[in-house]
DNA sequence: CTAAACTTTTGGAGCGTTCCATTGGAGCGT
DNA sequence: ACGCTCCAATGGAACGCTCCAAAAGTTTAG
């Protein structure tokens, strides 16, 4: 940092160099723990780096090395935290590697231009992971490997595909609720291709089960309040039920307030699952049962799989991967009286 | 998007300018709508730009410009939403003025060198909002505004100070339970600056009121498990008591949790106040009484705060902008029986 | 019809790095 | 003392933009 009339200006490669006594192209190999240099001037360069507080501006370095060693991922909104397995397991293996991840919402400014991936893309992070459905994100014409998590389907054409079975959670959910002896179980969806896949397959299975059928919020965002409302609905519907299962721990969440408004207790009166095993299920609180979507191994496998395309041979398949998930079961769930 | 030997390169400025048989100066100008552009090249470089799918690199754009327009917010962890009306607040302020956030963890490769400032800095955010306790980080000789959020002392020179009153935020907490009839107030506290100020404001008030002094975790983490660990203290201690006060709304939960453990309900046989208004209190599962941070008011002065440093003078004095927090009274606190 | 006054467009330098080809020494064997 | 090799250090081009000064084109007025 130098002084010029009063105003601290960041301190270039050339500052350090010439505080050094060395050439900025020394100073450059010092940044880069090149082993060929000699011990003396290293400690000469990193005596400067200290004293000028010089820190190496990444856009120069990204231009310059046409690198920036990061990976983009879009989610919807950070409240809503079932993203966070995600990104443990993407860090997990990314950190061995030296990349960074560049974590983005879905909030954009209304004045300008592009999206989430445009604004990646410029940032020229190296690949995107998308955990958000990804329909009305500009995907055209992607020149960076894509990765879409937890969404069957994709519009991002070439993109591999990882994501949690949920007709099997949905079998899992329905069979522990059956075991404990419910059988009017209503399912609360919500809008998007993730919450319909899990409301297709619990219909499905409620048909093969020649149980009752009861879907709520079809029509409503997946989060808290989408399930608070959908569990009023419900309720208004005067139809009989035991259990609940919701698509997400967000409306799970939702549906044990209005329940707890009407005087209705879990598990003494409703037993609800939720889904995703959000940090939001774990809460001491709330102690949900819910399915585990396998967040953090969606998370490494989505790693591993940017890694093959940035490293290995640029044009693979695109590969969809499976991932099996659990049932856990905390206090949200009881036999049925 | 070019085509070589089968693999798509990320188009330039000067693609683009060859496809609309232009200069890459107006193709600049066109980027930055600039008036001054005749409608037919306007409209040809647009067109070309969307033909190739160009994203300007930012990195080229903010070496030439020597502007990022990006301010950087650091918090602790994505999973603590105790940060989330700050941005919010933040958010408001800055899209009006095309500044874009970068919101960084304290995660770190261990491998890497710096910390999450010196990541912000490297990428020439032109300022920083700090929503972390600042002991740790390294903000020496930082030559960008520095905004210190929620914390009444900072390590950082020269840094303004935005924070809620926290004494104020105690008295209204304490004034609440009195009321209510309880004597009887535990304090769980927790690791931390923000924690230490709540609890000295706690100490002072009980003993003005000469009722008895409960404090647990100091020595743990400000989060649900340290809230946890910090109840089952409390009541392993024997001692009475029918209201609790905690540190913020992550440690309240834990203690609910806690509470709910031994039998314990809340409101019915202990009263629970948070502090912070984070999403979690709000849930509608929970229903916690809490202090109100303002952390929307926060936000937006703190980016006031940055734009009266970026715009104007640039030697201002460091400030000192206090806000007063509110209490939201919801269903975790009841008269005592 | 020409000069002046705009308006629109352009080439070139520069931003702070990396990376490569090259230089300049030191050390060695003869 | 000489040429060689080897290693450490360097200068310059390049990365993809912005911004400025200047060129080219267009309009207006006399």
């Amino acid at each position: 940092m130098t002084q010029i009339d009063g105003v601290n200006k960041k301190a270039t490669i050339y500052d350090v160099a010439e505080a050094a006594g060395v050439s900025k192209s020394l100073v450059s190999l010092v940044l880069r723990g090149d082993s060929a240099v000699s011990p003396t001037k290293r400690e000469a360069v990193q005596k400067a780096i200290k004293k000028l507080n010089y820190r190496p501006s990444r856009n120069a370095q990204n231009l310059a090395s046409n690198r920036t060693k990061t990976i983009g991922m879009v989610i919807t909104e950070y409240e809503n935290l079932a993203y966070s397995n995600v990104l443990i397991g993407l860090r997990e293996v990314f950190d061995k590697q030296d990349y960074q991840i560049l974590l983005t919402d879905l909030h954009t400014n209304p004045n300008l231009h592009g999206d989430a991936v445009d604004a990646l893309v410029s940032m020229d992070v190296e690949a995107v992971v998308l955990f958000v459905e990804p329909a009305n994100l500009n995907t055209e014409g992607l020149s960076i490997p894509a990765i879409v998590v937890g969404a069957r389907e994709s519009t991002v054409k070439g993109a591999d595909l990882i994501y949690s079975n949920d007709y099997l959670g949905s079998q899992i959910v329905l069979e522990h609720l059956i075991k404990l002896g419910h059988k009017n179980i209503a399912h609360l969806s919500g809008l998007g291709g993730i919450a319909g896949n899990r409301r297709k397959a619990y219909v499905e299975i409620m048909q093969e089960q020649g149980m009752p059928r009861m879907v709520y919020g079809e029509s409503q965002k997946t989060n808290q309040l989408g399930g608070y409302l959908a569990t009023k609905e419900l309720i208004a519907s005067g139809k009989p039920f035991t259990a609940i299962y919701a698509a997400n721990d967000y409306i799970a969440a939702g549906a044990i307030s209005a329940l707890a408004e009407v005087g209705k207790s879990v598990p003494g009166d409703v037993s609800i699952v939720g889904y995703d095993n959000a940090p939001i299920a774990r809460e001491y609180a709330m102690k949900l049962t819910t399915v585990d979507d396998m967040g953090l191994e969606l998370g490494r496998q989505a790693a591993e799989q940017i890694l093959k395309h940035l490293e290995g041979n640029k044009s693979q398949k695109p590969k969809q991967i499976v991932i099996e998930p659990s049932l856990v079961i905390r206090k949200s769930t009881a036999k049925k009286k």
